[in-house]
This record gives structure tokens, C-alpha cells and sequence, in this order.
DNA sequence: CAAAATGACGACACGTCGTGTCATGACATT
DNA sequence: AATGTCATGACACGACGTGTCGTCATTTTG
């Protein structure tokens, strides 16, 4: 056999999550998360540029996965109709059957700031990918920027409401929920009223 | 007069902004800063919870002042148009004349990951403001939610692009032209296509 | 007026983070 | 068999952020 035992990308994700449960994820330290893997904490850094990286690398090829989405969607649909259809998408091959791993890494997320902020700019990258694509279907530039915000909103404001309910509803009929929703917000007028 | 000279806050902040136009903000360690404001590296964390803090702390008071005006908007006004109202608020009374700090600003933070992390969580922050001052106002949570998105979303982009030309066009007319472009996207229909 | 509480800062120690650098040994290539 | 590549170990190091205690001026209190 070799030098080393092979995965060590893999114990090293299950040494932190594992111990990101038992004892809180600021107290985990890399050293300790190592020394569960078998490895040193050099190695750590190798695989992940820091430790709340651990918690956000498997969703490394989103952005990806989006571009090819948008790309493929009929020119014919309007950026609503793009986000709908995306999202349901993105759902059923990411989301459904992870309910659990994904409350627990939620649970992770929330109890700690450093790690809320991660998520932020995560989704931050997520809405630039999201932004170029609708930049490739022809949008203006404030059109894209502003649809792609419209997009990552929806996504976290549903995958969210998802997880509260645990799963007990469809994904689809709550991301049409969403949408109808923030319809009736943008239905309202933002000029003064006339009565006024 | 006293012991120490007054003012440590806003020496630290000064030679603290300084050094990261200077020399960058990774570049710029704390010790760094405190020479340069006279005082001690311990005495810098009293002030700043780190070194990204010292940026933001300007903020601070910001989603308060967001809740005073959400709950002073006339009852009768809709999501948008408080969005609409209250944005112009904000930007005549705390980004009017600080063109220039803010520009500077924006260069720094653009230029690091983890300041970029530290602003969206502060959005974040503030998103919680609005979303409670919209729960307040009697909006259902899910409105609430989106809404309170949907006017960080305004705030943020209507906010660079004032920046990008210079201050050149009034605030009032980008944060209009910021809404109507928003209408548009949400005007096109969700559904599928009939002709599908 | 004197004594005690308060509050800002200096001084020091310490653990963790994250990086740079070099050595090592397994595997693949030729 | 020689060579290159790559993942890891081993070690050092600067920076970050915190805990703690002492100091001294200001404020408060009796």
C-alpha cells in the first residue's frame, strides 16, 4: 500500500464535521480536527483555505451547474421564468434527500457569525454567476444585476422555508409560493399615491 | 490635562484608513496601526472587535435609524413605496457629500475577501432590521422576508452605481430608475408559457 | 476634603490561525 | 534504472485576538 491512507480530504470533512457537532465550531480547532484524521495540520490547510471552508466546499460547482441552467433555458423565458425553472432544477438534483445533512449544516451555520458571513459571500458568487448569465441572455446590465439578486433571494428565502418545515412540503410548490408572493410586493406602486 | 491624549477611536480609525489606501489592507497589521496612532495593539481591540471592524463601525446605528423611519412611514403606504421613501431618506442624510470617503471605501473592500464577507454580513444585518420593520408595518412573514431583500437589493445596487458615475446623477433619480427597472423583472410572468 | 469607585490605557502572556519552506517517499513516466 | 511529480510530514514564524493585571486620572460619594 502507499505512504499514506488514501481520502484524506474525505476524513478530514468527516473529522470537522463530526466534532463541529459534539463540541461547537469555534471550539474546534484545526490541530484537533487533524488529529482525528491521522494527519497534520499543514495537510489541513492543503485541502481547505480555512476551517469554515470544510462547511461550504461541496457546493464548489454551483455557479457551474447555473451558468449550463441558463445557458440551456429557452431564449422565449423571461428572467422569472428562468429563475422558476433553474430553481426547481437546482432543487431536485441538490437538495431533495439531503434534508438532514443540510439542518444539520444549517444548525452549524447560524450559531456561528464567521460562518454566516462565509455563507453570505458564497452566496454572493453564486449571484455574479447568476448576473453573467442573464448578461449572455441579452439583459442590460442593471436588469441582470437586479434579477440575479431576485434569483439568490428567492433560492435562500425557499431552500429556508424547506428545512422549517422539514421537508414535509414540495420544494416546487413552495418555490411558486415564493414567487407569487414576491409578486404581489412588486405589484404594489412605488411612486407617491395620488391621494396624498 | 489627562494621562493619555483624547481621541484614540478616531486616531485609530484615521491611521487605520490611511495605511490600508498606504500599503493594503492584508498588508497592514495591527501593530501597524496603534504606532501610527500612538497607542497599544491591546488598546486597538478595545475599540474594534478586529481589524475589519474599523471600516463598518460607521454603520453602526444604521438599522435603528431604518426602524425609526419604517415605523414613522404612513400606514397607508405599500412595501415598495416605503422602500422607495425610506431609501431617499438615507441616502440624502448619510451618503450625500461623502462621495469621496465612500469611494475610497468601496476600493478597500473590493480589494479583500474577507472585508467583502464582513459588508454582506452587515447587509445581512441589516435586511433583519427591515424585515422586522416590515412584520411591524403588519406584512405576513414570507412578504416581510422578500421585502426586506428585495430593499437591501435597491440600496446596494442603486448605491454603486451612484458611485460608479462619480455622483454625476442624483441619488432620487438611480434609486427611481433602480425601481422601475426592478418592475420590469418582476412584470414578466412566472408560469409557463401558454404556447409551450 | 478625602476615600472609593470608575474607566481608559499599558504591559505581558498565550493559544490559534494561516503560510512559507524544505525534506521525504510513493507512484508514474521514460 | 533514472527522473519527475505529488501528497504529506516537520518545523518555524508572524499575525490575530483574548485574558489578566497594574496604573493613573477622573468622577462619585460620604
Amino acid at each position: 500500500m502507499g505512504r499514506w491512507k488514501p481520502g484524506a480530504r474525505e476524513r478530514l470533512e468527516r473529522a470537522a464535521l463530526e466534532l463541529f457537532v459534539e463540541v461547537g465550531f469555534a471550539e474546534t480547532t484545526v490541530p484537533h480536527i487533524t488529529a482525528r484524521a491521522g494527519l497534520t495540520t499543514r495537510t489541513f490547510f492543503r485541502h481547505f483555505a480555512d476551517k469554515r471552508e470544510v462547511l461550504f466546499a461541496r457546493d464548489e460547482e454551483i455557479p457551474a451547474l447555473i451558468a449550463r441552467l441558463m445557458a440551456d433555458a429557452p431564449a422565449s423565458f423571461g428572467p422569472m421564468l428562468v429563475i422558476a425553472q433553474g430553481l426547481e432544477t437546482v432543487a431536485a438534483t441538490r437538495f431533495e434527500g439531503q434534508l438532514a445533512y443540510l439542518r444539520t449544516r444549517r444548525g452549524i451555520i447560524e450559531a456561528d457569525e464567521g460562518l454566516r458571513e462565509r455563507e453570505l459571500r458564497k452566496l454572493s458568487v453564486l449571484a455574479e454567476a447568476i448576473r453573467q448569465g442573464f448578461r449572455d441572455r441579452g439583459l442590460d446590465e442593471l436588469s441582470a444585476v437586479l434579477a440575479a439578486q431576485l434569483a439568490v433571494t428567492v433560492f435562500t428565502v425557499t431552500l429556508s422555508r424547506w428545512l422549517d418545515q422539514n421537508g414535509e412540503r414540495p420544494l416546487s410548490e413552495l418555490v411558486h409560493e415564493t414567487l407569487r408572493a414576491l409578486g404581489s410586493i412588486t405589484a404594489d406602486p412605488a411612486e407617491q399615491p395620488h391621494l396624498a
